[in-house]
RNA sequence: GGCCCGGUGGCAGAGUGGCCAUGCAGCGGACUGCAAAUCCGCGUACGUCGGUUCGAUUCCGGCCCGGGCCUCCA
C-alpha cells in the first residue's frame, strides 16, 4: 500500500530512491547545535523536519534498527566569546544551554536522538582523525594550527557545486599567511592560556568545527559511508563540504554519506532570520504564546526544503488546525493512549521526499471525513485513523479535552468556575430565559471561553 | 561577479502536460432559541514574452522580480 521512499539528495541534485545500505542498522547524521545561546526557531527547523524523518524510518525499518546521532558542539570560538561576555566560566555556559535546548526540543515534540555525543568527549577521535589525514598528505601543520590542504582533493567543491575558482574569487575573508593555499581550513588550532584546550602532537588546542562532526559521525555511524547526513542548507558549504573532505580522504572513500539533506530556511517578512539583521526569534519567546505542538506544524507546514515564514498569522493557523483536529478526537471520546489506526495516507505523503504538506493535508481530510460521517462507527473510525496518521508527525498525541481546555491563563476563570456559570445558564435556558443565558455566555466568552451547546442538552467549551 | 532556489486564487501552501490539492479568510445556505462547532455550495490561481505540443501553470529559452550561498550561520 505505501510506497517506496525516495529523498532529495544535494549531492547528486535528485530525489532517489532510499534504500539502506544495512536494513538492520538505518544510519542518520544531523549537525545538532553550538550550545552558545538558546536556539531560535530557525534551529528548530531541522530539528522537527528530520526528527519527522527519524519517525518515519523507524515505521519503515523497525524503530530499534534505526540509528540516529544529533550532535553538540560544546568546543568553539562563539561559546569562548559568550562566556566571556556573560563572566561566567564556560562549563555554566554550555551546561544551562544544552539543558535549555533540550526542554526546547522536547516541547516541540522531538524524540531523542539515539545518541547525542558532545564534542568535548570526542577529542582523542578528533586528533586520531588529524593523524591520518597528515599521513595521507592530506593536512599540514604550521605555526601551531593544522590545516587541511583543499587541492589534495580533486573532488573538492562537489557538494556545493563550485570550483575553485569560484572560491578564490569570492572569498571575502582575509587569508591567513600560514595557509598554503586560500581555501584550506582549520582542522587543529592553538589554545590560548586562558581559553579551553587539550594537548595534542600539535600543542595544546582545539579542534576546529568541521572536523568534530566528521569524527562523531564516523565513531557512531562508522564505517564509512552512513545513511543520511542531514542539516540546514547554510551548512553546505563550507561545513559539509569540509566533512566530506576530511572524511572522505581519511578513509580512502568517495562517498561520507549516501543522502545529504537541507533544509530551507525560516524566513522573517521574507529575509533570512539572523543575528546580524536582528530579526532572530527565540523558540522559548515563542513556546509562551503558543503550544510547542503549533510550533511544530507551523514549522512542517511548507515543505522542508523551501523558505518558511515566521508570522503571528502562521503560527495562529497551526494551532487553529490542531484545534479542528483535537475536537474530532475529543468528540469522539478517543483516549489519549488510543494508538489510533494507520491508513498509510502519511506515510505515502513522506515517502515523496517527507512532503508535509500532502501530509498535513491528509489530516484534514480525515478531519473531514469524521466529521460528515453518518454513523457513529464511520465517525469513530475516522478518528481514530486521525489520530494515527497524525502520529507519524509527532503530533495528536496530547489529551483532546485538555488541550482545548488548556490551563487557564493568570485572571482567567478556573475550570470549576466555568462549570459553575454553565450550571446556572442551563437553569436559565430551561426556563427559556434566553437574555440571562446569553449575558453568561458573553462573560465566558469576554474570559476566553466558547461555548458549544449540543443536542442533547449539556454544553461543551473551549478555551481560546 | 560566480553558483543555487523560487515567483500559484485575498492569505498560507502543494501539485500536475488535458480532470480535485489542502487550510485560513470571504460570500450564500443548512443546523441552532440565538450562537459556537459542523456540514453543503460559491469564487474564471498559476510573474512576463516567445518556443515545443492537438493542448502548458506544468517542458524549453529570454526577460523582470524576490530569496539564499560564496569559509560566523539551521
Amino acid at each position: 500500500m505505501t510506497s517506496g521512499l525516495r529523498l532529495f539528495d544535494t549531492l547528486s541534485r535528485r530525489k532517489t530512491p532510499f534504500v539502506p545500505l544495512d536494513p538492520a542498522r538505518v544510519r542518520v547524521y544531523v549537525c545538532g547545535p553550538t550550545v552558545y545561546q538558546r536556539i531560535h526557531v530557525g534551529n528548530a527547523r531541522p530539528l522537527v523536519v528530520f526528527d519527522v524523518l527519524f519517525r518515519l524510518l523507524r515505521r519503515r525499518y523497525g524503530a530499534e534498527r534505526v540509528v540516529y546521532v544529533r550532535n553538540i558542539t560544546d568546543v568553539d570560538d562563539k561559546i569562548i566569546d559568550q562566556a566571556r561576555k556573560n563572566g561566567e566560566p564556560i562549563e555554566a555556559l554550555t551546561e544551562r544551554t544544552i539543558r535549555d535546548f533540550r526542554a526546547d526540543a522536547e516541547a516541540l515534540g522531538c524524540l531523542p536522538p539515539t545518541h547525542e555525543p558532545r564534542a568535548t568527549e570526542h577529542i582523542g577521535e578528533m586528533i586520531g582523525l588529524i593523524e591520518t589525514l597528515l599521513a595521507k598528505g592530506h593536512a599540514y601543520v604550521a605555526e601551531g594550527h593544522v590545516l587541511f590542504h583543499v587541492p589534495s582533493m580533486p573532488a573538492y567543491g562537489r557538494l556545493s557545486g563550485r570550483d575553485r575558482e569560484e572560491q578564490i574569487a569570492g572569498a571575502r575573508v582575509e587569508v591567513a599567511p600560514y595557509k598554503k593555499d586560500p581555501a584550506d581550513f582549520v582542522l587543529w588550532k592553538p589554545a590560548a592560556a586562558d581559553e579551553p584546550g587539550w594537548p595534542s602532537p600539535w600543542g595544546r588546542g582545539r579542534p576546529g568545527w568541521h572536523i568534530e562532526c566528521s569524527a562523531m559521525a564516523e565513531r557512531y555511524l562508522g564505517p564509512l559511508p552512513f545513511d543520511v547526513h542531514a542539516g540546514g542548507q547554510d551548512l553546505i558549504f563550507p561545513h559539509h563540504e569540509n566533512e566530506i573532505a576530511q572524511s572522505c580522504c581519511a578513509r580512502d572513500q568517495e562517498l561520507m554519506a549516501r543522502f545529504w539533506l537541507h533544509n530551507g530556511f525560516v524566513q522573517m517578512a521574507g529575509e533570512k532570520m539572523a543575528k546580524s539583521l536582528g530579526n532572530v526569534v527565540r523558540v522559548a519567546e515563542v513556546l509562551e504564546r503558543y503550544p510547542g505542538e503549533a510550533v511544530r506544524l507551523w514549522l512542517l507546514s511548507a515543505h522542508y526544503r523551501q523558505p518558511l515564514d515566521c508570522s503571528e498569522e502562521a503560527l495562529t493557523e497551526a494551532r487553529d488546525a490542531l484545534r479542528r483536529w483535537y475536537r474530532v478526537l475529543a468528540d469522539n471520546r478517543i483516549a489519549t493512549d488510543d494508538p489510533g489506526t494507520c491508513e498509510g495516507r502519511v506515510e505515502d505523503a513522506l515517502c515523496d521526499d517527507l512532503a508535509t504538506p500532502a501530509a498535513i493535508a491528509a489530516l484534514h481530510g480525515l478531519a473531514t471525513r469524521a466529521n460528515k460521517a453518518e454513523s457513529a462507527g464511520e465517525r469513530e473510525e475516522a478518528a481514530r485513523a486521525l489520530k494515527g496518521e497524525a502520529a507519524l508527525l509527532g503530533l495528536l498525541g496530547a489529551d483532546p479535552a485538555g488541550w482545548l481546555k488548556h490551563a487557564a491563563p493568570a485572571g482567567t476563570l478556573s475550570e470549576a468556575e466555568v462549570e459553575a456559570r454553565l450550571a446556572r445558564r442551563r437553569e436559565a435556558r430551561k426556563a427559556r430565559d434566553f437574555a440571562t443565558a446569553d449575558a453568561i455566555r458573553a462573560e465566558l466568552e469576554a474570559a476566553g471561553i466558547v461555548l458549544k451547546d449540543r443536542p442533547d442538552g449539556r454544553t461543551d467549551w473551549e478555551r481560546r
